[in-house]
DNA sequence: TTCGATATATATCAAACCAATATAGGTGAC
DNA sequence: GTCACCTATATTGGTTTGATATATATCGAA
């Protein structure tokens, strides 16, 4: 149930962009970026697949002194695929966090270690709050609506953390005391 | 910056999951379920190169009845390696998310399907809420930290959507109304 | 003015990764 | 008794990523 390349292409291209490279952009710093990734090596051959099963067209257009585009516009047979795609059943968000895995060690680092820790992944929070606040030139309402979202669950989520840190901090100190009781003891 | 294969089976190990069978699961079912992936064709290859790099030992143990294990400790060099990775810069957490992708065309969907998906989608936040809150029998901090978190986050996360989904409605609203502004025109 | 960086544009490849399957015996339900 | 699922390792096929090749153009800095 994740979406497929040639769904993220049809996508890409009912969105407006007509062009691999095109297409390649928007999902590395355009309105794709935060939530689903796409690159070279799969967007070529699913334009291709796309192309051979009649759901996108494609004609070369000359250009002064760049390469030469291969413009792709979605067709009708196209929308309705894509349309089809998005109303199956979709699987719930993935995350791949680093820093979750790295937290889940939290008990194995040094105060200071784990502070650092947190104060990134407290930032990265912020970061990208404001970064989506600063969008602007958004035409779509779903588009609109995302920003919205992710702004305020980064914040909210940067929030939580700092309003918990501590907690896990305390909970720390008393998982070591109460698995290495003596300060001075033997065990390194 | 992505934690790699090898890292990840480290952590695994070191959180007490001690076959390539155990570490499957502690990605499938277990604690790095909800954010880490890991399959049977990146942890075996992985096991193999961690012993070759002296990260790692093995040693078989024969069962009753069940298939051989292939018991697997990590030594002190692999812990000073799973330290090293865990805290160089991490990159920020990378979401997949279809229903994002599927609400930036929100404005192409008839109200009830956009209904649906809004539904779906805050019945899964709502749904990972309750997941997370009934796990129990976890004892290093960090995961208490981790599963407080994504609980109390998914919840607001749900919630914001609950509040905010009237406003996107309106917004397609406006946006046909801007777009096709002559409700018995000829343009379907 | 030339160098380096960046942008446009398509395409391919190696390495990594995931999902599924093969193999093989065990356990438990009904 | 057979059907489904669990334990356990391993491999394969297909997909995806990240990097690179190729070619041209612009633009700021040295």
């Amino acid at each position: 149930m994740p979406l497929d390349s040639k769904t993220l292409c049809l996508g890409a291209l009912d969105a407006g962009f007509n062009t691999g490279y095109d297409i390649r952009k928007a999902f590395e710093n355009g309105p794709f970026q935060h939530y689903q990734s796409l690159s070279y090596g799969s967007i070529y051959p699913a334009l291709n697949a796309l192309l051979a099963e009649g759901l996108v067209t494609c004609r070369p257009h000359s250009q002064d002194g760049r390469p030469d585009k291969k413009v792709y516009t979605i067709t009708e047979a196209g929308r309705s695929a894509l349309r089809a795609a998005l109303l199956q059943p979709l699987e719930f968000d993935r995350l791949r966090s680093g820093f979750m895995f790295a937290l889940s060690f939290a008990h194995r680092m040094a105060p200071g270690e784990l502070s650092r820790l947190l104060d990134d992944y407290i930032r990265g929070h912020y970061d990208l709050a404001d970064e989506l606040a600063r969008i602007d030139g958004v035409t779509t309402p779903g588009d609109r609506f995302l920003i919205r979202m992710g702004a305020d669950v980064c914040r909210a989520w940067g929030r939580w953390i700092e309003e918990n840190r501590a907690a896990l901090e305390h909970d720390i100190q008393a998982y070591r005391t109460a698995r290495v009781p003596l300060r001075d003891g033997t065990h390194g």
